[in-house]
DNA sequence: GATGCCAACTTTTTT
DNA sequence: AGTTGGCATC
């Protein structure tokens, strides 16, 4: 019995054995923090703390299932069953179904993702004749948003004439009515956005005092994961459960607060200690990812920032290599320089592609890289941009699917009424939401009723609504006795979806009735899984499911080894033995728009932190000098966050072969009379601190770039100039011995007897094959 | 009301 | 560069 403490130093373990009142773990990057929450937990178990009185909020759905599943691994997994463990948004979603009917809401409400909120909002604008450019409905929702997360209701914003002034003075004077409007529709269609999960529930307990007492009395023990990353609106619900017993323990560290553009306040770990004078502070300092080189560098970062709590991260592993710093002449070289490094660094230490990991500031950087490491034959998976939930064709389906739970889900509703096209158009559209209004029902409401209501829709219109309306009602019975996997598989079949998409034929619509079928199979997948966990498999939870997933929990892990791409945001509390961080641009990383206030430029210092520090062994720090944005190539200068890591843990890479610009356009030889002294560079000194850069550190010989020179020297080792006789070496068949060549350009073909699989045909193109003898 | 073409916008990060 | 929405035309 609690043998895992003993695999714990002494701060983690001071942490995991402080049962009761406030405490705070300060975590910093790479030292064991989930491991002492997870243990942490056990151990309130073992003390017998019923798992039910256990509440833990994480920041990923993936990281609560991977940490039920260790604590499961301690003391048993019926056990860890009960357990309260999700996202914020989730816990309270759950919540907010059990008590809905007290705010008036269905039980099986719709979640709103960002797009429906969009729509609603630019639908909104549309109704009351504003002009749109004003009103730009993503930044009006931006506003909305970040009013909710500070608790600012539509009655708190009217009664607050700052607020009202600051729009005003922004010429936009009917924020608040949008506002107002927004909320009343969400209400009217049985809806809340991501923000109201989280103000519904502090709404829930303010005003339902016996509502509140229960959560208080059940959650006795709560942890909070990601605290720096906390906004006001999840602090406060945080404050009001523990409340009654003070059993709060939050888990962050100040250094990785990135995400202040949705509303996390720093100041809520800040000021920690003064909300809980009594609290217990432990600081896990000692990190076990990385290596000193890549500690001490990111520490030499983090310092110039000046809020932030006293820690010092340290470690005890090796030296490591420098990082290296690599400049390229532009993002598609800066891509294949990635893929020949990642490449090479397989071959040379035997490592498989889930080793390497991309990380960059924007999702469109991606792009690039992609194209790179398609051509070089090297797996990747993409986490984040458009989510597999968010394409058309699936959220068509899922529009569906919802209004079956739902009818006066809005915006589902407007979706699919004319897709498939049925005849179905804007004007008819704008009628039925004039009625809807107008009479205070759902759309959903007014077409079912359309003969009863006076409105001026001509009767062959009338009808093709009927046909509709009649085929959801169809569906609507028949969805009741039937799982989310068989509805969806009848809503298919019924609306004649993929018959529609067949119908195009074109090669997206392909891909599209591929994505149907991927949809069909995952709702298969998700009732396999609840049913075997005993767990409810509603098409509620599975809708609620899709709209709260992020990225990772999407994606399936059986897949082969691949080397992932993600932003830097979604690699938080995530590792990776090399790690690429690429785009070190001004403009880019810093972003242009975080620049202005010492505090933006200062969470984009952060947001470099938490990338350095994702590397276990080795760092590449990559920028370019020019870069293609929105279509056009743009000079770039390198980020100032190169300038401020210590020289002492960097070192540059600057092939000869990228380095000087001219030389792809001008044949040097031709001046070989010319007198000696010449210089062959650009004229013009743009980058002033790149030239110093280069002028400090050209000289040094980068420790483990031998391999790589040495391979880059002779490009044609991957080339396809292979010829008959060679022995050549493949990823996978091993050596071989080249016995004929047939074909020529890109349908060239090599026969190759290997003497792991015998005699292949392969298309040198694709092959990668390098020549070894 | 549907279709097809052009203009405008995009790219900061996400539950 | 690629996508989306608006507008003209059928």
């Amino acid at each position: 019995m609690n043998t895992y403490l003993n695999t714990l130093n002494e701060a983690q373990k001071q942490a995991v054995i402080q049962k009761d009142g406030p405490m705070i773990i300060i975590a910093g990057a790479g030292s064991g923090k989930t491991r002492v929450l997870t243990y942490r937990i056990a151990h309130l178990m073992q003390q017998g703390v019923d798992s039910f009185n256990i509440l833990s909020l994480t920041f990923t759905n993936k990281a609560a299932k991977e940490m039920k599943a260790r604590i499961a691994g301690v003391v048993g997994a019926s056990e860890a069953k009960n357990l309260w463990m999700g996202t914020f948004h989730s816990v309270f979603a759950r919540i907010l179904r059990s008590e809905a009917d007290k705010l008036g809401f269905p039980s099986n409400f719709t979640i709103y993702d960002t797009q429906d909120s969009v729509r609603l909002i630019t639908a909104i604008i549309k109704e009351m004749n504003l002009d749109k450019e004003r009103y730009k409905a993503k930044q009006i929702l931006g506003r909305i948003s970040s009013f909710k997360n500070s608790l600012i209701t539509v009655r708190a914003y009217f009664n607050n004439s700052d607020l009202q002034e600051a729009d005003l003075h922004a010429s936009r004077p009917k924020v608040g009515d949008i506002y107002k409007e927004y909320v009343d529709r969400c209400f009217k269609s049985g809806a809340m956005d991501f923000d109201d999960l989280l103000l519904r529930t502090n709404e829930l307990l303010a005003r339902f005092p016996e509502v509140l007492a229960k959560y208080q009395s059940r959650f006795k023990y709560i942890m909070v994961d990601e605290y720096q990353d906390t906004n006001h609106s999840q602090y406060i619900i945080v404050r009001s459960l523990a409340d009654k017993f003070e059993n709060i323990c939050v888990v962050g560290d100040d250094s990785q607060s990135i995400y202040s553009f949705r509303g996390a306040n720093i100041q809520n770990i800040l000021n920690f200690q003064k909300d809980y004078p009594d609290v217990k502070t432990f600081k896990l300092e000692q990190n076990y990812r990385s290596t000193k080189n890549i500690v001490n560098a990111a520490n030499s970062v983090i310092a110039r920032n000046k809020t932030k709590l006293d820690k010092e991260v340290w470690t005890s592993n090796d030296d490591g290599d420098a990082i290296n710093v690599m400049r390229t002449i532009s993002d598609g070289e800066e891509g294949r320089f990635v893929a020949q490094s990642i490449w090479e660094n397989q071959i040379n230490h035997q490592l498989t592609s889930d080793s390497f990991c991309i990380l960059y500031r924007t999702n469109s950087q991606s792009r690039a890289i992609e194209d790179a490491l398609r051509k070089k034959g090297i797996d990747y998976k993409i986490y984040g941009g458009i989510s597999f939930y968010q394409r058309k064709e699936i959220k068509d389906i899922l529009s569906y699917l919802r209004i079956l739970i739902n009818p006066n889900d809005e915006e589902a509703f407007k979706r699919i009424i004319n897709y498939p096209a049925r005849g179905i158009g804007a004007t008819t559209i704008d009628k039925l939401t004039i009625a809807a209004n107008h009479y205070k029902k759902s759309i959903f409401e007014i077409v079912r009723y359309i003969d009863k209501i006076d409105i001026s829709i001509n009767s062959g219109t009338k009808n093709k609504l009927q046909n509709f309306m009649n085929m959801m009602l169809r569906l609507q019975i028949e969805s009741q006795t039937k799982n989310a996997f068989e509805i969806a598989e009848i809503v298919v079949k019924q609306a004649q979806l993929i018959k529609d998409l067949e119908k195009e034929g074109t090669p997206e619509s392909v891909s599209k009735v591929e994505n149907v079928q991927e949809l069909l199979n995952g709702i298969k997948d998700f009732i396999t899984d609840k049913i075997e966990q005993g767990e409810e498999a509603s098409l509620t939870t599975f809708l609620e499911d899709v709209a709260l997933a992020t990225d990772f929990d999407a994606n399936k892990d059986d897949d082969k080894p691949s080397v992932s791409l993600m932003t830097i945001h979604q690699s938080k509390g995530l590792e990776y033995m090399y790690v690429y961080i690429v785009g070190l641009e001004e403009n880019l990383f810093p972003s242009a728009m975080s620049m202005n206030t010492r505090s933006e430029l200062e969470e984009e210092r952060r947001l470099f932190y938490v990338a350095l520090t994702r590397a276990e062994k080795v760092a590449y720090l990559t920028y370019a000098q020019t870069r293609y944005r929105w279509g056009k190539l743009v000079d770039a200068e390198p980020s100032r966050f190169l300038e401020e890591i210590d020289d002492q843990y960097l070192q540059y890479l600057t092939p000869k072969a990228i380095n000087p610009i001219i030389n792809n356009f001008v044949d040097k030889s031709i001046f070989d009379d010319a007198p000696k002294g010449i210089r062959f560079q650009k004229p013009i000194q743009r980058k002033k601190m790149d030239r110093d850069l280069v002028k400090k550190k050209e000289i040094v010989i980068p420790k483990n770039m031998k391999k790589v020179s040495q391979t880059s020297a002779k490009t044609n080792l991957f080339d396809e100039n292979v010829v008959v006789g060679n022995i050549v070496e493949h990823n996978r068949f091993g050596t071989g011995e080249v016995l004929s060549l047939e074909g020529s350009g890109p349908n060239k073909k090599a026969e190759i007897k290997f003497g792991t699989v015998g005699k292949k045909k392969l298309l040198l193109q694709f092959a990668k094959l390098r020549v070894i003898g």
